[in-house]
DNA sequence: ATCGTCACCGCAAACGATTGCAATAAATAT
DNA sequence: ATATTTATTGCAATCGTTTGCGGTGACGAT
C-alpha cells in the first residue's frame, strides 16, 4: 500500500502462482517455464516492481549499506574523503549512512552501536580526537567484522588502514623552507593523540636534523583545536615575546597556518620576506589567500576511494579468514606558493 | 553468529520461554510475570541483547532512516547543512544516508529509486542543476511520501520547502555596492534552471531599479560551472574589450566572486577602490582572500536543522492527510568586508 | 499396466521481531 | 465441587524475499 509499491505477493496472487514461482521466475531460475517467466516479468515490469531492499538484508544478512563515521562533514578535507567514498559505493551498488561524531567519543561509540543495529556491511572511519581507548575497534576487528580506517588510524595491530605520507609531506614541507634559507623553525602541531600530528612532527623534526638545525621545543605548539583564533593566540604571544624569533613556521593544517599569516600580518611581518609559512592540506582557500599559502596537498578523494575499494574486499572475501592488516600509504604533494619563497 | 550478536530467539531458547514473552518482558509489557522479565532483562544485558534494527524495519515499515540527496559534498555550504542535518537527525534517533548527485539528473534519479528500496522514512533533497523536470518528485508527493527541499526548491504546489531569502540577500547586497558610490553594475548569476539564480538576479534588478540604476543586461553573466576559472574567462573577456565598464560586481556565488577578484587584480585593477565586489554564501576562504570578500552569509547549518525537523514532522503526521505546502525562508546577513568599501 | 524421467511448480521454513488471540494453570467466587 | 475470573505464557501470522525439498502430471519406455 505505502508508496504503491507491488511485492513479489501481489505478483504472486494476480498471476495465481506462488510467490516462490515469481521468485525464480525474475531471477531466470531453471524450473520455471518461459510462459511463466514471460507473464511474471510483464507484471512486474508493469508494476514497476522493485524488490524490498531490507527484505532482502533481513533474509540474506546483507544490507549492502556501508557506515561512514567521520569527524566532520564541514572540513574540506574530509568532505573530500566522502566524496570520494560516495562514488566508489555508489559505482558498486552499495549505500552510504553517514554520521559525524563532532570530535566526541561517545558520539562515536553510539554511532557504531547504531550502524551495527543496521546491520552495515563494513565500516569506514576516521576517529575523533577524544579517542584515545581503541576497544570498540578491537571488538570489531576480532569478530572479523569489515572495517577500513582513513586518515587517522588506531595503533592496534591487524588493521587495514589507508593514510598520506604525513611524514613525508611534513619533512617536504619543511625542507622545503630550509632550501629557501630560512633558519630559525616552529611548527604549530595537531592534537597529541593523532598519529597524524605525531608523523607530521616527525618529519618536520628529522627534515631539521638532516640540516644540522637545532629543534627549539619551545617553538613547537599543540593545537588541540585547530583554529584560526587559537592559532592566531599562540603567534601573537610568541613573538610579542621578543627575543630570538622564529622566521618560518610550519603548521600541521592550513587553518593554523592561515590563523599564523593573520597574526603576524597584524604585527607588521612581510610573508614571505621576513616569516615563511608553509601549511598542510591544501584547503580551497590557501590558493586564494594573500600570500597563497603553500602547502601539502592531501589526495582526499583517493583517498576515499581506496578506502572504499579495500573495504569492498574485506565484505567480499569475508569469510575466508584472511585476517592480516594492511595499509596503504598516498604520496602529498608539496604545493610551492607565495607564503614560503623567500 | 555474525557480530555474535543475540537475538530474542537465543534469549528465548536459553530461558526456555517463547520469543514472544522475551519480545513482551523486554518492553515491560503488562501480563508478564515479574520473575521472568527480571530473568529476560539480566539475560539481555548479559549478552548485550540489540534489537536487530532491519527486521524492525521490516515489521513496522518504518526504518528511522532518512535519506539527503544533495548536489555536492565538498561544497561549504552544502556541507554545513548536511551538518545541521546530522545534528537534529542524530538527536531523534535517524539514520541518515546520503547520496551525492554531482549535479546529474540520472544519478538524482536512480539514488531516489534505492533509498526508496531501503525503505527511508522521509526524504531530504536539494536537486541537481541539470534537473528540469520535476516527475519524480511530483509521484511522491502524490503518495504523500514525507519528503523536504531545501535551497533548491521545485516550483510545483504544495511542497515543504526551506529556503534562505535569496531576493532579499541579494538585493540588500547591491543595494550596499550602490550606497559605497559605485555606478556601474554587472552580476555573475548562477545556473539558469535553478530559482536561488532567478531571485538572486530578481534581488538584484530590483535594487537598481529603486536606486534609477539602468540595468545593462550585456553585464549579466550566466555561470553554469560556477567554477573560478569560469568567471575569469567572463570578467578578463569583459575588462579587456574596454569602453565603459562596470566598477562593481555582484555574483550570486563566492567563488564566482573570488575569481573575479582574481581577474580584475590580474588585469591591474585596484578592488575596492577601482571595483567593488559582494559575493554569496560567506564561504570559509571569504574573510581570508585579499582584499576580504563581502558576501551575503546564508545560514546553511540552520537550515539542515529546520529542513529536518520539519521532515520529522512530515513523517509523524504522514497518515493525517495534510497536505498543505509550506516554505520556510531563512534570513540572510551581509557581511561588509574590505571588497566592497570603496 | 507399471515404472522412471522429466518439466514445472508450491509448501514451508527461514531471516528477527511484534502482536492478536487462544490456552493453560492457578486463584477466587459461588 | 463447580463456575468464573485472573495471571501468565505460547501459537501463529505477519513484514517481503529466498530456497531446499517434495509433489503433480505428462510422457515415453518396458
Amino acid at each position: 500500500m505505502k508508496l504503491g509499491q507491488a511485492t513479489i505477493k501481489d505478483i504472486a496472487k494476480a498471476l495465481n502462482v506462488s510467490a516462490s514461482t515469481v521468485s525464480r521466475a525474475l531471477k531466470d531460475y531453471p524450473g520455471i517455464s518461459n510462459e511463466t517467466k514471460k507473464k511474471v516479468k510483464e507484471l512486474a515490469e508493469h508494476l514497476n516492481y522493485r524488490p524490498n531492499a531490507v527484505a532482502l538484508s533481513l533474509r540474506k544478512s546483507k544490507s549492502n549499506t556501508i557506515g561512514v563515521i567521520i569527524p566532520e562533514v564541514v572540513h574540506f578535507f574530509f568532505s573530500t574523503v566522502i566524496s570520494g567514498i560516495e562514488e566508489v559505493a555508489f559505482a558498486n551498488g552499495y549505500n552510504v549512512v553517514l554520521c559525524q561524531t563532532n570530535e566526541k567519543f561517545a558520539r562515536e561509540l553510539s554511532s557504531i552501536e547504531t550502524m551495527l543495529d543496521n546491520q552495515i556491511d563494513g565500516l569506514l572511519i576516521s576517529y575523533s580526537k577524544e579517542t584515545e581507548d581503541f576497544n570498540h575497534f578491537q571488538k570489531l576487528i576480532d569478530l572479523n567484522f569489515p572495517i577500513v580506517f582513513f586518515d587517522r588510524v588506531p595503533e592496534i595491530p591487524n588493521t587495514v588502514n589507508v593514510i598520506v605520507n604525513d611524514f613525508q609531506g611534513a619533512y617536504d614541507a619543511t625542507k622545503h623552507l630550509i632550501d629557501q634559507g630560512y633558519k630559525n623553525f616552529a611548527h604549530l602541531a595537531g592534537p597529541k593523540n593523532l598519529t597524524i600530528s605525531k608523523k607530521r612532527m616527525e618529519g618536520y623534526k628529522e627534515a631539521l636534523e638532516d640540516h644540522k638545525i637545532d629543534i627549539n621545543p619551545e617553538w613547537m605548539f599543540h593545537c588541540p583545536e585547530g583554529s584560526k583564533e587559537e592559532s592566531i593566540r599562540i603567534i601573537k604571544t610568541l613573538y610579542q615575546k621578543g627575543g630570538e624569533l622564529p622566521d618560518a613556521i610550519f603548521a600541521s593544517n592550513d587553518i593554523a597556518a592561515a590563523g599564523a599569516m593573520v597574526a603576524l600580518k597584524d604585527l607588521g611581518y612581510q610573508i614571505p620576506a621576513q616569516v615563511g609559512v608553509v601549511g598542510f592540506s591544501n584547503w580551497q582557500f590557501c590558493s586564494m589567500i594573500d600570500p597563497p599559502l603553500s602547502t601539502i596537498a592531501q589526495p582526499g578523494f583517493k583517498m576515499g576511494e581506496i578506502a572504499t575499494s579495500l573495504l569492498l574486499t574485506c565484505i567480499a572475501e569475508k569469510d575466508t579468514s584472511n585476517k592480516e592488516g594492511k595499509t596503504v600509504i598516498l604520496d602529498t604533494e608539496l604545493l610551492i606558493r607565495q607564503s614560503s619563497q623567500k
